[in-house]
DNA sequence: AGAAACTATCTTGATATCAAGATAGTTTCT
DNA sequence: AGAAACTATCTTGATATCAAGATAGTTTCT
């Protein structure tokens, strides 16, 4: 009888004209997903990062040599709007860990490149924070894991 | 090959030395618990209402009558901090959808009460989210979504 | 060549949230 | 009774975000 559950009984009290199930299996992925991102976000805090920063610098580092890519690019791949952007790489040029380089072709575009801080830095965080993920995964076993990841693809694709 | 597939994928070829499993799994919960905050946030739309106002709304309904309870009671059942929670109320009151009501006993205390309006909305909206709800599970059998509800279990309780 | 349409990025103003602290009232202890 | 500790709620100041629009530069079309 966990909170979800909870929550449920009082619906079926108060509505039992509506048939509540789904409500048990979306509150429990909301859940869930606010418990990983708890966890992660102090992993992150360790390296003096958040999940807006991270999110920019792994972009980048998973991205290969030379490790730059376009305000826009990032954009699409963090699912932020430009404002959103501009701001976090304003953040990460004040901290040293980006740069803005003027692109040499079209001079409305810039490349946001990491630096070696920032290679280091990111390099590092993203050590800590698979290690992390095994531990949040832990209590699943490999089966289990596997099982429930399909069901999430099932999901996502309908 | 979805989105977090591709990001596996650069991953791999970049940093070989770690195993990024267990990201996929968690990739999936972050994107699927956007994807329905995002579908939710359209039928609460359509009743003039947001992730906010429908939270504090519902959980007054469901306590069943008199449909009223204190700010510390909602800031308990909704998880966000008092200072965003006077702001919530504030916002229900000027809309007419609740009003505060001082404790005759304990002068520091009001309750928040539905008012008749409130309710009528509250109640609209949640035939709607349920039917959302039942939308956006309809990819999955029925037996599916059992076994995607324990496992979801399972991971939070661990 | 020059106008119109498009593109890349940044700026502005508004919103929701949080952390920390303020305020007012209540309970406990001596 | 009065002080100390506690409680319930609100206020303040800071942050990240978004939507809309501004700015500067590029491409396409005639």
């Amino acid at each position: 009888m966990d909170h979800v559950d909870k929550v449920l009984a009082q619906w079926r009290k108060e509505r039992p004209d509506l048939d509540v199930g789904p409500m048990g299996l979306i509150g429990r992925v909301k859940r869930l997903n606010l418990l990983l991102a708890r966890e992660m976000e102090k992993t992150w805090a360790e390296h003096d990062l958040n999940a807006a920063s991270f999110d920019v610098l792994a972009t980048l580092r998973r991205s290969g040599s030379p490790y730059a890519l376009s305000p826009g690019d990032l954009m699409t791949s963090t699912m932020v709007t430009s404002g959103t952007m501009t701001n976090r790489i304003d953040q990460l040029e004040k901290a040293g860990l980006v740069e803005r380089q003027q692109s040499e072709i079209d001079r409305r575009s810039f490349l946001i490149a990491l630096s070696d801080t920032g290679f280091a830095v990111i390099d590092g965080a993203v050590t800590a924070h698979v290690a992390t993920l095994h531990n949040l995964v832990s209590g699943l076993s490999k089966a289990e894991q596997d099982a429930m990841d399909s069901m999430l693809r099932a999901f996502l694709n309908e």
